[in-house]
DNA sequence: CATCTCGCCTACATCGATGTAACGTCCCAG
DNA sequence: CTGGGACGTTACATCGATGTAGGCGAGATG
């Protein structure tokens, strides 16, 4: 069996809570007392059973990430920063699949792994509008999205109209007129296509360019099969247009894909517009200009809210909400010329 | 706070252990004392803390999962794969990354963690021949990958030297006879890189094509970077080829890039063959034809192996390898009419 | 010189659950 | 009618750590 605090502590020939003392980095403890305790840990090859300790303390050291999928490389890139984000801090991330489904979503907020966790940055899916209640749990949880909203719940987002407003102004001063979107979602207003649409038609009236409902191409998922079967529709409906934008990488590369099957010329005929700037954006060809939502900072945001909240655990602390930073990130698939990881306008 | 068994005891009028007793199904309780305690736990909203069941039965329900990284899609789709086995079998998933670092992943080992979890499921990446001691730990773990073998261990790997050979053998039955490799790590004898080498090498020897070392081209990370720096240095390098096979599809698809922004058609010129069939090599264009190494199977039966070591815990226990089957997605990179998702030869 | 403070350490209760031993009750066989 | 089981339940110890209160000795203070 592992050893235990008594071991050491009988070892050393002090009490337990010594031993705890020294482990934890108590201050008054006498040299020489500390030396006894540190060499039988090291003979003993003692480590502190972290159960105990959470069972004591009621952390764990653990935070709860709950996204659709990890195959989805937004959420794997998002998880990835979170995890280092979170060992920054000295924290480890379990990570829960609810693959958009909405029992299990709420599975997620039920709490029953709560004592597991310190916390939970949830990433929702099928929630939205009108589940708000569902939000109000009892433990630290911070919010992801665009799917829902919450005043008593810690959020942190992207600049998802100023983003696409500013990714179609670029493409409006390069001179494209008629715009194509792929990724609508018919009467939506408050998720990520919503907002996008919103952001794309903002600039479009600053340019005093007209809107044109036809140059628009729904797409439930927003995957790249989805991508190149919207953009199949946009063109099958004989729209003329001379740029698309994707309302994320993944459908801009499988229209890009539908584009460069029909002999289309990116960007000579066509240029293509992403979101999200995933690696996977900067090696497709030509490499895909597209919006970098500042995922990095949106993790790092989220953790240390998450650690906030845990710290100051008082049901009254105030909520807040951040937006990330964006910018744009210019590849091939919208300037012929254009080097690897340029970028235009910025926002803070 | 949180109701403890305690409330619910005092509240149904029975011992804290009677409701133990039917919060974990003991079946030697009459109906109506259960009632009496359904009802309590109903009426407190009451669910059992994680942390001192733990404490006392010494399991947990998470295991972990050290990845190198999660950004690397091969690894997030095996992670989705390890999540979503782990959930049928009622466990959770924390991840850890270690970035190839060594440092990192002798830390992963030391079992700092262990109390957290009830096992480890690792991926190396920087440990390798030499290492098989730092394995020697006294918590379960299933090793995945062919960076190092030991026999202390529970293993689960792919058929890379079958795999690799029947990937080389399907091109070799459509014609082609100089087939470039990228990927190649120059001396490795045991690791992915080697293995697949061995296996393209048994290949050519099994049709009769002699084997040219200028046909290869060394890529030390396995990115689409550095597929299409590979490539670019083979062709520089003036190696007449009339198809690639890139040892994982991130380096395929980076040298297919390469081939189209130098005009070469695919697959007419050249035919591009990857490995690990990851979601986006079917988006490609053309999709790309891949060998399917069976992410799946090798979750679902890493999984299972660790969760067998939990439940029999004895060190006399005989450690196992398990080697998941293959496919070769044949796609339009290797064949210009292939429907996406025919598959060739398979191996159990 | 008595008292007070402070540094160092110990004893004990405690976190919230589970395992063990044992108790009373009731039923049935001898 | 009595002894032995099965059943339903309980009391208590226990998992391995941390929090609290307090003891003891040494130096500072009045």
């Amino acid at each position: 069996m592992a050893a235990t605090m008594h071991d050491v502590a009988r070892i050393a020939g002090v009490s337990i809570k010594t031993v705890s003392n020294v482990v934890n980095g108590y201050p008054h403890i006498r040299d020489a007392t500390r030396m006894r305790v540190l060499a039988a840990i090291e003979q003993l090859d003692y480590q502190v059973n972290v159960a105990a300790r959470n069972l004591r303390t009621g952390r764990t050291g653990i935070v709860a990430l709950a996204v659709p999928e990890l195959r989805i490389p937004y959420f794997a890139e998002l998880a990835d920063a979170v995890i280092s984000a979170a060992r920054e801090q000295g924290l480890t991330v379990l990570i829960e699949q609810h693959g958009g489904d909405r029992a299990r979503e709420i599975e997620v907020l039920s709490g029953a792994r709560r004592h597991l966790t310190d916390g939970l940055i949830f990433s929702p899916l099928a929630l939205g509008a009108g589940d708000e209640a569902l939000l109000e749990v009892d433990f630290p949880v911070v919010l992801l999205g665009e799917r829902i909203f919450h005043d008593g719940v810690d959020h942190v987002t992207m600049h998802n109209v100023e983003a696409a407003r500013a990714a179609t102004a670029y493409l409006l001063g390069l001179g494209r007129r008629r715009i194509g979107v792929v990724g609508v979602h018919q009467g939506e207003v408050v998720g990520s296509a919503g907002l996008r649409l919103k952001g794309y038609r903002q600039a479009l009236a600053d340019a005093g360019v007209p809107f044109d409902e036809n140059l628009l191409s729904e797409a439930g998922p927003w995957s790249r099969a989805a991508g190149a079967r919207a953009m199949a529709t946009l063109l099958d409906r004989g729209a003329e247009i001379d740029a698309v934008f994707g309302f994320n990488d993944a459908l801009a590369l499988g229209a890009m894909h539908e584009l460069q099957v029909r002999g289309v010329q990116i960007p000579r005929d066509i240029a293509v517009m992403g979101f999200n700037n995933v690696d996977e954006s900067q090696y497709a060809f030509p490499a895909l200009t597209t919006v970098d939502p500042g995922t990095g900072q949106i993790a790092r945001t989220a953790v240390a809210m998450l650690l906030e909240q845990v710290v100051h655990k008082g049901p009254d602390r105030a909520r807040s909400r951040v937006l990330a930073d964006f910018r744009i990130e210019v590849r091939g698939s919208t300037e012929a010329d254009a080097g690897a990881g340029t970028s235009a306008p910025s926002h803070g």
